[in-house]
RNA sequence: CUUGCUAUAGCUCAGCCUGGUAGAGCAGUUGACUGAUAAUCAACCUGUCGCCGGUUCAACUCCGGCUAGCAAACCCA
């Protein structure tokens, strides 16, 4: 038998068929470096119309996790798919530095600050920690294939961003937004501070659950109010309070003014209750023997005067909305020093904000009865004294949840100090705020109203924070009226300089007198820093607007669900109250990495993906298939089976690369590349597919849905490509011959298409598409697909086409049916290839319009089609027995093939054995080994 | 507590806006090929569309309620 292998075209490629992903990234990594590849794109993209994306900073502490991933990956995906799409796609890189978890992460080496180190020193070593973890956390990123600036990323400790932040909070102090106030806040006083909304978390805390006599002062006074209420006794108007510790700082009682109070007669004393909740109040104080002896609305007893159950003062009834029937008295302890709604109803009523708790948590030296003592202990002492007075209706405990510090796990207090706030009202910031969210894109789309909600109930922005790693609220106050120095603005610009010479410490070494002279001695140095929120929420000012190659605003912030409340809002307040815009046009989230249940990673379950893990073993290309293949807008479940699926599907895209790459391995574009107007009909149909793929990618693409891409690629690789394109162009590709038109058609649907698709696939398997760029044949202008744009070369079928879009569809759908008989006869074990076998196709040819028939005008080269050795069209009115009607009116014969079996293509043909020269040959493969060669015109 | 988001095959996702016999790829099973070979091709199998109720001739789709998960709220994206 004479070896005819060596006359075949066959595939061949030293791309590797395993990625190896692993393993040889690293390297590949190494070389973008080398390369400069990020720097060279500038350079090549420079003149483009830009598109930022602006990197939400993460926070400069610990190993990045997948989720971590998850948004970096997403962000570098957008950015690529934007150079490709012909912009300008610039991408810095972020890190958060200052703030709280690194202050106590430094306490635990060194102590806190001013006990063995003093602050300058802490906040130094601070500074130092900041970078180690950056430094990992850098490496990790870039491990991903995620290209950006990396080795020039901002940072919010970088003294010329720390002197910006300074600036922002001067335009914002300079718009009317600032203020100071005593407020409430959250106090922990283990940490001595305040703490912000996202520092705070609740937990169950047994609390006592008390019912206080607050006695009316003048019984004449409710007599004219509420003349039924005559009796016997003292009158009461009884109160229930969780905290007993506050009582000592309570000025006033509210009741609700529409609800309906009752006068109680007990066999002692008159009690005031809201009706709705004076069965249950009397009940638990063990009161069976009463009766109403009067009712009235509270509005009716506002202002009158009661008093403190253990203070020499007097104390009004006021009215709030905020009194609901929902549990307690119907009658409010109000200590504006110490609750959010007691602060408001009380700057209503004009109450003194009366705060006698000191920053560790004891009450102050001039407390009358409780000076010194722990508000956490305390509340025993208080239950003691209002027994002594007569006062305690009822004691009991409630377990309930209650607000704790995130860090100490400890209960929060509420407590009055003096804050500075970003209002949110004195001069319209949360009506602006509203305003430019009706400007932005929201994707999803319910983001607008999670936002919307989020910034219409807020309360103020409280921006101090009394610690030490943070950027300083660079103010002076005055010492008797608390208004800010005349010259603030001016001020911050002469301390922002010296921030951007020394950093932060520049504002603490400062001497007062330095920049205020003789007028010092009026002035207070503010000493709080600030809440780590406002660093990042004003880096469109510190980086977008400062950094060369950036803009303001961004065209895209992209992080997870959870910055709704975090980033994205303090990003749009500050932008709003530095300079009345939005910040961003276009704000996306995507979801949380869940694990395979949808239930949230957690070390305790043991569900951790780690992003490390996977990079290592599988390769970022596979982590970043999963990104793009998962729907982010929500919950985003990862577990070994799905990587590994998801590694399976890697393989796929890249062993259909492979083999286009194979298949081209002898065409030099310049040289073989068959005009459009030329290619054989499928080669153009394959053309048309892929062009009609790229215009779907490409709008995903622009609205941001990579996961239908993920999809549509694979498909195409399986369906079109695979099932199609590849396996019927095979015969063309191997035995025609080298230079003939029929191959070389397939070869240049093959470029057009794995040009395309290298761009395709370029943004999210970037490694593996800069591995197919390499290994394509031609000489290519750029080194990178990152310099290239999507791929202009595909075409559509148009009406000059020898076979339409919807003849070939009508052609597949025929052969999946022979198929299937094919595989019938192949099961009962009559043939083996589809080679073995010919087929018969009984149809009425004549209702068709001449010319008009597919199958006709495939004629021979529809066996080429249905990879069988022979297709042959016969009359339905010859249909015989054995035929099987696979649609209507359409019956198909499938058989063996009689005849020999050429030995170079594999085919069954009559005329194998014909030539003298070549006996194991059929006609068209002599032909093609050593006449003209075989012409073709569709398959 | 509340508010928002989510739930379709073992996995990843379409379909739902605009109601009319549940789809694709992967995985699985079986077979073929040995000229994509740790590959490729083919056939086959796969579903209470989370649960309950309502509207309708008809509901995966529209409406209401519920359950579970996630977020807002440690870790933070």
């Amino acid at each position: 038998m004479t070896d005819y292998k060596h006359t075949l075209n066959l595939p061949n490629t030293q791309f590797p068929m395993r990625g190896d992903l692993a393993k040889r990234e690293p390297g590949m990594l190494e070389g973008w470096e080398t390369r400069q590849l990020y720097q060279k794109l500038r350079e090549h993209a420079a003149g483009r119309p830009k598109f930022i994306l602006h990197d939400g900073p993460p926070y400069a502490n610990g190993t990045i996790h997948i989720g971590h991933a998850v948004n970096k990956i997403l962000k570098d995906i957008i950015v690529k798919s934007k150079t490709l799409g012909g912009f300008d796609a610039p991408y810095v890189p972020g890190w958060d530095c200052h703030g709280l978890p690194i202050e106590l992460k430094v306490e635990e080496k060194l102590g806190k600050a001013g006990d063995k180190v003093d602050a300058f020193a802490f906040r130094k070593a601070c500074r130092e920690y900041a970078h180690e973890q950056i430094e990992l956390q850098r490496k990790d990123f870039k491990r991903l294939g995620v290209l950006g600036e990396w080795e020039n990323p901002y940072l919010t400790m970088d003294f010329q961003t720390e002197a910006d932040i300074v600036r922002a909070l001067g335009r914002i102090a300079a718009n009317g937004h600032l203020h100071k106030g005593a407020k409430p806040v959250h106090w922990c006083t283990d940490c001595g501070s305040a703490l912000a909304e996202a520092e705070v978390e609740y937990a169950d805390k047994t609390s006592f659950s008390i019912d206080v006599r607050f006695t009316v002062v003048d019984e004449g006074d409710l007599l004219k109010r509420v003349p039924d209420a005559a009796g016997d006794g003292e009158v009461s108007v009884v109160i229930w309070t969780t905290t007993p510790w506050t009582l000592p700082a309570n000025q006033a009682v509210a009741l609700n003014p529409e609800l309906e109070y009752v006068v109680v007669q007990t066999a002692t004393e008159r009690l005031v209750l809201a009706e709705a909740l004076h069965e249950s109040v009397l009940q638990r104080a063990e009161i069976s023997d009463f009766t109403i002896i009067a009712r009235c609305k509270g509005d009716a007893l506002e202002g009158l005067q009661l008093q403190h159950p253990f203070y020499a003062r007097h104390v009004p009834v006021i009215l709030g909305d905020h009194v609901t029937t929902d549990a307690g008295t119907g009658a409010v302890h109000t200590a504006p020093g110490h609750g959010q709604e007691d602060f408001v109803v009380g700057q209503k009523y004009g109450l003194p904000v009366d705060n006698p708790v000191g920053g560790d948590g004891c009450f102050l030296p001039n407390t009358e009865l409780f000076a010194g003592e722990s508000v956490h202990k305390a509340n025993p002492h208080v239950l003691e004294v209002l027994t002594e007075r007569g006062k305690l209706l009822k004691a009991d405990k409630l377990r309930h949840s209650y607000p704790h510090c995130w860090r100490h796990k400890t209960p929060l207090i509420f407590r009055a100090t003096p804050q500075w706030f970003i209002s949110l009202d004195q001069n319209g910031l949360r009506a602006k705020a509203l305003e430019a969210i009706q400007g932005v894109k929201w994707l999803p789309d319910w983001g607008k109203a999670r936002i919307e909600g989020m910034v219409q109930n807020r309360p103020d922005w409280c921006i101090s924070r009394q610690r030490n790693w943070g950027v300083p609220i660079t103010l002076f106050v005055h010492k008797e009226t608390g208004e800010l120095h005349p010259h603030t603005e001016a001020l911050i610009e002469a301390v922002a300089q010296r921030i951007e010479r020394e950093g932060i410490d520049a504002w603490f070494r400062l001497e007062t007198e330095e920049l205020l002279g003789k007028d010092a001695a009026n002035y207070d140095k503010a000493t709080d820093t600030l809440d780590v929120w406002f660093d990042s929420g004003v880096t469109h000012a510190s980086v977008l607007e400062r950094r060369a190659g950036l803009q303001f605003p961004a065209d895209v912030y992209l992080e997870g669900s959870d910055q709704h409340r975090g980033w994205f809002q303090s990003s749009l307040l500050s932008a709003i109250g530095t300079r009345g815009e939005a910040p961003y046009r276009t704000v996306l989230t995507h979801g949380f990495t869940v694990d395979a249940k949808g239930e949230k990673m957690s070390k305790s379950k043991g569900n951790i993906v780690a992003p490390q893990e996977v990079t290592g073993k599988l390769g970022a290309d596979i982590l970043r298939l999963w990104v793009a293949a998962t729907d982010y807008s929500r919950e985003m479940s990862v577990s070994d089976e799905i990587l590994k699926r998801t590694a399976d599907a890697y393989r796929r895209i890249r062993n259909t690369a492979r083999f286009l790459l194979a298949n081209l391995n002898d065409f030099d574009p310049a040289r073989d590349m068959v005009p459009a107007a030329d290619m054989l009909a499928l080669d153009r149909w394959a053309v048309d597919q892929a062009a009609q793929v790229q215009e779907k990618v490409l709008l995903a693409y622009d609205r941001f849905q990579f996961h239908l891409i993920a999809q549509e690629v694979l498909n195409f690789c399986t369906v079109e490509l695979g099932s199609l394109f590849l396996d019927i162009t095979k015969d063309r590709q191997y035995t025609m011959r080298a230079d003939s038109l029929g191959r070389r058609s397939a070869q240049t649907a093959a470029w057009h298409i794995l040009n395309a698709m290298v761009r395709w696939l370029y943004p999210v398997l970037s490694f593996t598409s800069e591995e197919i760029w390499q290994h394509m044949p031609g000489k290519k202008a750029v080194d990178s697909v990152l310099f290239t744009e999507w791929y202009d070369g595909l075409f559509r079928l148009d009406a000059g086409d020898k076979l339409s879009a919807s003849e070939w569809s009508s052609v597949f759908n025929l052969r999946e049916l022979i198929s299937k008989q094919l595989e019938e006869v192949r099961v009962a074990g009559k043939i083996g290839a589809g080679l073995d076998a010919e087929v018969d196709i009984y149809y009425r040819k004549d209702a068709r319009e001449p010319g008009a028939d597919p199958l006709v005008k495939l004629g021979d080269e529809l066996r080429f089609v249905l990879i069988t050795s022979g297709a042959h069209l016969h009359d339905l009115a010859d249909v015989p027995e054995d035929a099987v009607e696979v649609m209507e009116h359409v019956f198909v014969r499938v058989s063996r093939s009689r005849h020999g079996k050429c030995t170079r293509c594999w085919h069954h043909r009559e005329d194998v054995g014909s030539h003298a020269g070549h006996p194991e040959l059929c006609g068209r493969c002599v032909d093609n080994v050593e006449g003209a060669g075989e012409v073709r015109e569709y398959a």
